[in-house]
DNA sequence: CAGGATCCAGGAAGATACTG
DNA sequence: CAGTATCTTCCTGGATCCTG
């Protein structure tokens, strides 16, 4: 139980906001979930990843793989081959995630069924999911 | 466990996939955890709130509020009084949010921590933290 | 093939001023 | 007091082209 009252002081509640923030911030983004998903399938050259997930561009797609690198989510792994060969996989780590998106997706779930029952329209969810 | 390979159709993927970022948006933004946050000490008035988290500006403020209201996890009230009065109080269905909120500070506490062990430096965590 | 470089669009957020 | 209106700024992400 986050934040209660109990324990309200400004720092444990800066901390733990921090925390979250942390948390938030590796899973932010547009493309970083669907990144995660599809090197789920097993490891991926750079352009098997950028057909899979669709209209991503090589900039982008680098960008985020590095960041999923930085995090220890992805291993890069290059083979010298001609031309290059270079292959990202899900490391052991990136299966910590899996408890998070596991709640996000079960709260995510209940959220949306929830607004439905209610008769009420959820533009900010409309917005996200077309 | 989300995603996992034995159940990793197209559509149960896609399908999990928007949830999860259904939650996360939400959440997401700069102020929607520390709204909550500063809720959590009670309802409070507008001009309470733009003090209490600091810096926020009236359009965000406001802006921010509605998004809160929309997902009903925030009760907007208006007393009759002169000038008229409005508080801000939690629903009792925010409270929905504390387990997913811990499971992301937990996780976050410790990838940080992993982050910080490992020597690596952590460049989108240290953006956002400062 | 695996990316980097450059330029650009759209939305989120801030500054400032104003109103019922 | 509780917001709205307008203008501007910043930042994410996209388009396009280029290279070892």
């Amino acid at each position: 139980m986050a934040f209660r009252k109990e324990n309200h002081t400004k720092e444990t509640c800066s901390a733990s906001l921090n925390a979250v923030k942390d948390a938030l911030y590796v899973l932010n983004g547009k493309w970083k979930l669907p990144l995660i998903l599809t090197l789920q399938d097993g490891p991926k050259r750079f352009n098997e990843i950028q057909k899979s997930i669709g209209d991503i561009t090589p900039k982008i797609l680098s960008k985020e793989l590095k960041d999923l690198e930085l995090n220890e989510f992805v291993i890069r792994k290059v083979f010298s081959t001609t031309p290059v060969t270079v292959t990202y996989e899900l490391t052991e780590y990136s299966g910590s995630l899996d408890r998070v998106i596991d709640e996000l997706r079960n709260w995510g779930m209940q959220h949306r069924e929830r607004l439905v029952m209610n008769r009420k329209t959820a533009p900010v969810l409309e917005e996200v999911l077309g």
